[in-house]
DNA sequence: CTGAAAGCGCTTACAG
DNA sequence: CTGAAAGCGCTTACAG
């Protein structure tokens, strides 16, 4: 054992390991790469070499590190490692609701790109409120993070400021931005539009428009469907909105509420699939028949849509694939090589079910 | 100015402030503690203080550091902190299924109570998988969290070898388990339990139970709801059980196969809200009533439950009070003060509603 | 392919 | 209330 006494008050007699006696320690307990280093007969740069990039170091090196690292159960100190480096192998992540079944799968695809290279994510709700993007940006930039996929980030303001002058990459999820910035996403808008023009095609006369929270999205899918409906000559007015949070119950709501401000209401773009389906929920209720009285159409095709009673229209959105490759456009950014585009639009799908048919 | 010059070549004749030629730095280009102690003409031990706790620090002192703070940006490297203090708030959360609704809520009770003490969350994915559990526990255990929080961890193994040896505190979430560990949850056996004695009370004579993925909670809740069948001399036998993740879709197969195989089937109990909801979905695409030809349970109280077309019957989980509750006992531990009880059985509540009425 | 030295930016442990 | 010194456990930047 070449291993120092650490710890004990006992000093035996005639040897005296720690002569200077102005050497303080402050273990932690935790195996290090020293005692691995020592273990293997080799330097401290050769384990780490050893265990970040095994090609750099020689084959009995390797094999006498790696039985040292089992025997001790080392496992590698990130702070150490982020402090000399000055790369953490964190990401942090702000999306306006982390309950939102849409972000929930858009984190799904950022993990599963991002999981392999060994980064780990701080994910943040920014619950829409620029404040708390402000009070998560500067929380999170204490933990150095290697970059940054927001979704939502107000586009104005010291959130910007802070940004830039930390001169973290950041990569911006959904909302497609200015090209000298990194985003991927796709067009509220044009979807929106496509929504629209379905419903007019299919013969609806007086539709309206129902949504809550009211976020930018929604607003540029409702830009988007009434230019639709401007565009075929019909009024775009009949819309009840709310900035309550969506739920499935407020569809209820809304239903009911657009119905007793038009009663000869055809048809329904709900802003989101969890407010069709309390749409639909609603006109079960109160006996209304979906589609040939009313027909529904929500957005992002959840997985109850294809299997309700009737099946919802919606949109189809990239969620997991904006996840994926906005982390992918990051990792690559981080790594130093630069992506053949500044944009990437993903598309969307209109899918037509039995709520519209 | 007294910062001395980095990061330049130009060296002004005559003055040479590094002129100990061995010096070499690698500077990170962030505004450090020193600098903000500079300005604030105090050492860097006092802006420490007056940044972690002002009241160990003078007024005039405190004052100058803030200014010197807010002037040049100032942000602290928590890498650097976590180092020196052996400190790293960071709080790892393995869950089995993030996409979850049940699961999302708990992480939101969760950071809803670290988050002012200021705690990340390092929040992975077991995906039910003993095996992806080793995998996070020492990708997490790099990053030397303060604590654990975790749900449905397996019982045996590695895993819980990993985390003895790292003696990171740990509590669990959901699963009651044994008092010499930290836990937060319910008794999911006595839902299942309350589920059988309810549709006995209310007339059932032919039960079946479908569920999904089949985890350790489910199958709880299956033993609970067995037991009271049993007890009051039903059959308990009639059952669709599938491994594959749960989803409203499935709940539609699985409530089909239930009644290819019981046509005289008169209640069901799901496992979740999710297979009620497609259970629900499918008996309006049969023309099954409910509840008069079928009554229809739940689980966890999603949102839709109360507002569907009929309501769905289903127990109210505390899933937000569980991670709330859960990350406050891991905070005290953290801090080094003793839970006054080891095990928290927070209870759940029996929702009837029409489904079942 | 390998290693000795220095440093990353904080906080601990002392001492005043 | 304040500060000088040492150290946390790695990796960078050199030099062989």
């Amino acid at each position: 054992m070449n291993k120092p006494n650490r710890n004990t008050s006992f000093h035996p007699p005639g040897v005296d390991t720690a002569s200077r006696a102005s050497v303080r320690r402050r273990p932690s307990g935790r195996v290090t790469i020293e005692e691995v280093a020592s273990r293997a007969q080799v330097s401290t740069m050769t384990v780490s070499r050893a265990l970040r990039d095994p090609s750099l170091v020689s084959l009995s090196a390797r094999e006498r590190v790696a039985a040292a690292v089992a025997q001790l159960g080392y496992i590698p100190n990130r702070a150490a490692a982020t402090l000399a480096s000055a790369r953490s192998k964190l990401i942090g992540v702000l999306v306006p609701s982390v309950s939102n079944a849409v972000f929930v799968e858009t984190l799904a695809g950022v993990q599963d790109c991002v999981g392999a290279a060994g980064y780990q994510l701080l994910i943040g709700n920014t619950g829409y409120s620029p404040a708390r993007q402000v009070e998560l940006l500067s929380a999170y930039l204490s933990h150095a993070p290697d970059g940054f996929l927001v979704a939502g980030i107000d586009d104005s303001n010291v959130v910007r400021q802070q940004l830039a002058a930390s001169s973290v990459p950041l990569v911006h999820m959904f909302d497609l931005v200015s090209k000298d910035e990194w985003s991927v996403g796709f067009s509220q808008r044009r979807a929106g539009f496509a929504i629209g023009a379905h419903l007019i095609g299919r013969g609806a006369r007086r539709p309206g428009f129902i949504a809550a929270q009211l976020d930018p999205r929604t607003m540029q899918r409702r830009a988007g469907y009434r230019r639709a409906l401007r565009d075929a000559g019909l009024d775009s007015d009949l819309e009840v909105l709310t900035k309550d949070p969506s739920s499935v119950g407020l569809g209820c709501r809304l239903l009911r509420d657009l119905f007793d401000a038009a009663p000869d209401c055809d048809a329904v773009f709900c802003c989101n699939d969890d407010l069709a389906l309390g749409a639909l929920f609603e006109c079960q209720r109160l006996g209304i028949d979906v589609p040939r009285e009313l027909a529904i159409v929500g957005f992002n095709d959840l997985p109850f849509a294809a299997v309700s009673c009737p099946s919802i229209t919606t949109v189809a959105t990239p969620r997991y694939e904006v996840g994926f490759q906005a982390a992918r456009m990051l990792l690559q950014i981080v790594n130093g090589i630069t992506p053949t585009k500044s944009r990437i639009d993903l598309g969307f799908e209109l899918v037509i079910r039995q709520s519209s048919a």
